[in-house]
DNA sequence: GAGTGGTCTAGACCACTGT
DNA sequence: CAGTGGTCTAGACCACTCC
C-alpha cells in the first residue's frame, strides 16, 4: 500500500506532465490543494516536498508554488584536463586566447565570476595521507566559488590544496589578488616546474550541509555531488588536491575513457 | 537563526562523534529524546531524519534508532574498461582466469549475484538519438541487478541497451540464460565483430524513485547517482548504452584521466 | 493588511518487533 | 502484549511577499 503523500505526489506529477499546468504557472495554495485532494496540509506538503526534490516545482515563500521549467544541466567534462594542459605552457599571448581559459569546473572564465580566498593551513590526517606528507605540513588552501553564466546561485564550491613549499617558489601563487589566473591551475603549476601526468577524480553523492544548501541555492531534498580531484605530477607525486561540491540537480559530469586498440 | 530541528541534529551529531554513543548502540525512544531536548516528537523526527540521510543512524521500525558504524564505500573505477578490453579477445581458457571477470560495476563476478532479464523493445526518442537510429528501431534491453559480496540489498541496477540487429549475429547474446557472461560486455561485442574505441560516462545525482529506494534499500533522503555509459566502437558508432543507478551513500566512482606529455 | 508558505506542536491511530 | 517507529491530522504562530 503506497503512502498517501506518494499517491498525491503521483497524481500531481501526472497533472504536470500531462501539461494541465504550464511551466511558470502558480499552483493553488497549499490549503486549497489539501482540500482538493482530501488530505491535511502537512501531508500535502510532504507530497509537494517530493516534487520539489525532483525539480518539478519551485516554492517561493510568501508567494506560492510554481511549475518549474525543466532545468538544463551544465556539463563538466574530463577532456578539459588535457585542453588545459595543452595551453599551460605556451607564450603569454597564446595562453589568453580562446579555449585556454578553462578552470576546474570545465566552464570558461567568461562563464564564471570568481571569489577566491587564500589561506594557509596545516594538513590533517586525510589530506596528509593523499599528499604523502607528515601531518601538520603547511598547505595553501584556496577557496573558490564559480557561477554559471545565467545562474544566480553559485554553480560550484571549490577548495583546492597545494603543499605550501611546492608553491612558494612563485610568490604570485600565494597571492589571491592574482585570481582569476588565466591559464588555470596547470599553468600555475608550470610556473613552479610541475607537469601533470594524470588526474584522478573520485565522485560520490551526499546530502548537502546547511551551509552548502544555502550557498548553492539548493531546494530541500536535493543532494550534492562531491568530487575530489587529485592531480599527479610526472614524478608520481600528488601536487594538488581539490574538493568540488556541485549541485546534484544542475551538474552533469562527463568522463571519456579512451581504450587502446587491439 | 537556525531551525530548531537543525540545532538538535547538530547536538546529536556532536554526541555521536564525541563517541558518547557507540556504534550499534540504541538511542533512547523518540518520545524520550523529544522530552530530553525540549521539543515535540515530530520535530525530533525531523532532526533524526537529517542524521538518517547522512548515514549516521539506522532506523528499525518497531525496534528503535541505532548508531550506525561508518559505511565503507564500494569503488568503481573507469580503469576496468581497459582491463575488460584486454581480456575480451583471448582464447577461451584465458578469459576465465582471474582479473578477466569484470562487469559494469567494476566488481568481479565473485562479488555479484546476477539476476538478468532480457527483453526486446523499441528505441524511443532519447535512446534513438544516442544510437543514431530511427525511432522505433528494435533494441535488446537487458536488466541486471548486482550485489556486493557482503551486501543484503542490491548494489546497482543496470539497464543495458543494444541495437537488436547488431547483437543478432550471435544468438547467444539474445539468450538471458547465458548470463553471467564470463568476459563481460566487451567480449559479447567481440563475438559480433565489434571493438570499442572509448567509453563515455555521464554522471548525475537525483532522488531515487520509490521503486529504486526499495530495491536498493535506501534510507530516506539518500540520493542515487545515475550513470549513463555509452560505449563507442572503432567505427565511431555507439554500440551499447547502459543506465546504471547506484546508491549515493555506498558507491564511489573513480575516474583516471591520463595526460599527454609535453 | 491579506494571503502565502515555513516551522513547530499535540496527539490519534497504525504497523512492526520482540517477549 | 508492550513498546517502538510510521503516517496522518488539526491547528497555532511566524516570516515573507505583494498590494
Amino acid at each position: 500500500m503506497a503512502k498517501k503523500y506518494e499517491r498525491i505526489a503521483g497524481a500531481l506529477r501526472q497533472a504536470l506532465r500531462a501539461g494541465r499546468l504550464e511551466p511558470g504557472e502558480r499552483l493553488p495554495a497549499e490549503t486549497a490543494l489539501a482540500r482538493q485532494y482530501g488530505t491535511s496540509v502537512p501531508t500535502m506538503r510532504d507530497a509537494l516536498a517530493e516534487l520539489l526534490a525532483e525539480g518539478l516545482i519551485d516554492k517561493r515563500h510568501g508567494v506560492g508554488n510554481f511549475v518549474r521549467e525543466p532545468r538544463r544541466r551544465v556539463e563538466c567534462s574530463n577532456a578539459r584536463h588535457q585542453r588545459e594542459k595543452d595551453c599551460a605552457r605556451p607564450v603569454e599571448t597564446e595562453r589568453q586566447r580562446a579555449g585556454s581559459r578553462e578552470r576546474d569546473t570545465g566552464l570558461t572564465v567568461s562563464d564564471v565570476a570568481f571569489s577566491a580566498e587564500y589561506r594557509e593551513a596545516e594538513a590533517e590526517g586525510d589530506l596528509a595521507a593523499v599528499f604523502s606528507v607528515p601531518v601538520g605540513t603547511k598547505v595553501l588552501r584556496r577557496s573558490y566559488r564559480t557561477f554559471a553564466r545565467d545562474g544566480e546561485a553559485p554553480f560550484s564550491l571549490i577548495t583546492s590544496y597545494l603543499v605550501h613549499g611546492v608553491a612558494a617558489p612563485n610568490p604570485d601563487l600565494l597571492d589571491e589578488t592574482k585570481e582569476p589566473w588565466p591559464g588555470g591551475t596547470q599553468n600555475q603549476l608550470f610556473t613552479v616546474g610541475i607537469e601533470l601526468d594524470r588526474v584522478v577524480e573520485r565522485v560520490t553523492a551526499r546530502p548537502p550541509t546547511s551551509e552548502e544548501a544555502e550557498e548553492l541555492g539548493l531546494r530541500k531534498g536535493v543532494s550534492v555531488m562531491q568530487l575530489r580531484k587529485i592531480s599527479i605530477g610526472t614524478t608520481g607525486r600528488t601536487v594538488e588536491v581539490a574538493d568540488v561540491v556541485l549541485p546534484g540537480d544542475r551538474a552533469e559530469l562527463v568522463f571519456t575513457t579512451p581504450l587502446d586498440r587491439w
